[in-house]
DNA sequence: CGGGTTCTTGACTAGTTTCAAGCAAAGTGG
DNA sequence: CCACTTTGCTTGAAACTAGTCAAGAACCCG
């Protein structure tokens, strides 16, 4: 399932995700001090669950490689996906600052994860001042991205929602370098994507295969070919900020 | 609109909210900084916008008295209620520390503010790191009821949806003494109701008229009755986890 | 006492869900 | 290596929840 592996352990000096221009270069006290904040790396296989709702975590992780989602049951099983995750994105902190977490993280493929204790989140508050600063950074950042997705829920229609899932989860793919222009790895079924738009699998499936037939995009083997964007974002009444380079941990 | 009173201005020491036991003290080093972060106050009145969708914000605020709302609207004028703002609730996080907001604020009721400067919003993360940590805490928090509502609009059902959503404003507004148990003054018409729900006016009228008939709750003159809490969170599969006092700023 | 919101209700419509069934692809075990 | 099972995708038809239209009642403001 998981599997710690302490001895092929990257160096934060040479962290992959710094090579990518989206991402905010550090300084090297703040390297320095990531270097002893990090405990370990972890890679966690796909399908497996990295953090369970309810329960609190003692950990803290950072993304390096591979796509999860955080997701939210109701006791009878209903489910609702919340939110992607890819390189680059903080898991965890809810249940780090909170007292439990209020949903659960789940890797859609392979992962790689760095892994930081909840013990020493304090002593980054207190030693570095401008890491805390991109700790808010990237709350404020999940916060925009779960308004946005509430907007979906609440007032698109379900070709708006699948078309803007589709492109917002391109554009972010490409920002963070999990994938080039136009294609993308999409390592989920439809019944997940139907549990992040609030709709049922079949109307999913057919509203997929109504964009497919407009020639607008194609998805077959877990991938996602966006043929054509201007059609697809004038569906969605898509509008993505594009973010200076953003901070991560 | 909206009037600045820097006369009336309250001192931190004897912030009204600090009485309340929800809210966790401040120690008194933090109190001082606190009041030369604070640059004065302002009273907004029913109705009127706060921060507008789109535009970066030069200031922060914290409730003081007073109801709001967050909220999104599309090109075509369709609107979603992203979450309700009381006393306690910090306000413009967003825009200051990314460059634009991505929603607006609109008070509801009359509502009194502290205003901070977004400039010195540096100097509190460098400076009083345990104020910072209780920023991160609120940036949480605010993310566990976006998730909250994302699984109550896509994955429940009206009648679940407008029960869920009365029970957990009510408990809101008691912690935070904004109302007594059992009643609450709800300063929003049935329009905004709908647009926090997803649902049409109609619906939502017509959901809230069975609710009243099953002697659940009662709503009249904008104020909400609690009669059957059992029904209602049986109705909503509410479950609530109450928190420990809650920082805020 | 108008005139405008807000609420309420009924009738009709549309979008989405549920049910059902078949098929393809990918594992599983003998 | 081939039945057997499981999982995911696809499609049509029926049922239902929620949306739209319309119009009157109640309430609020000046």
């Amino acid at each position: 399932m998981r599997h710690i592996s302490h001895r092929d352990r990257h160096d934060c000096t040479h962290c992959p995700l710094r090579k990518n221009p989206a991402f905010r270069p550090f300084d090297p006290e703040q390297l320095e001090f990531i270097k002893s904040f990090k405990v370990g790396e972890i890679s966690v296989s796909a399908g497996s669950t990295i953090l369970t709702q309810g329960q609190s975590s003692e950990a803290i992780y950072t993304v390096m490689k591979g796509w999860g989602f955080r997701s939210k049951t109701l006791d009878d099983g209903r489910e609702q996906i919340l939110n992607f995750i890819m390189p680059g994105d903080l898991i965890g902190l809810q249940g780090a600052v909170l007292e439990e977490m209020g949903h659960s993280v789940d890797a859609s493929s392979d992962m790689l994860l760095c892994v930081f204790e909840r013990q020493k989140l304090w002593s980054l508050f207190s030693k570095f001042p401008s890491l805390a600063y991109d700790l808010t950074w990237l709350a404020s950042r999940e916060e925009q991205l779960l308004d946005e997705h509430l907007i979906t829920l609440g007032r698109r229609s379900a070709m708006e929602r699948v078309a803007h899932v589709l492109v917002l989860l391109h554009d972010r793919a490409v920002e963070t370098g999990a994938a080039p222009e136009g294609t993308m790895p999409f390592p989920f079924s439809q019944q997940q994507l139907a549990n992040t738009l609030g709709l049922s699998l079949v109307h999913t499936n057919k509203t997929l295969r109504k964009l497919a037939a407009r020639g607008a995009m194609a998805w077959r083997d877990r991938t996602f070919v966006m043929m054509d964007r201007n059609a697809l974002c004038e569906i969605a009444k898509y509008d993505y900020t594009v973010l200076k380079p953003r901070p991560f941990i």
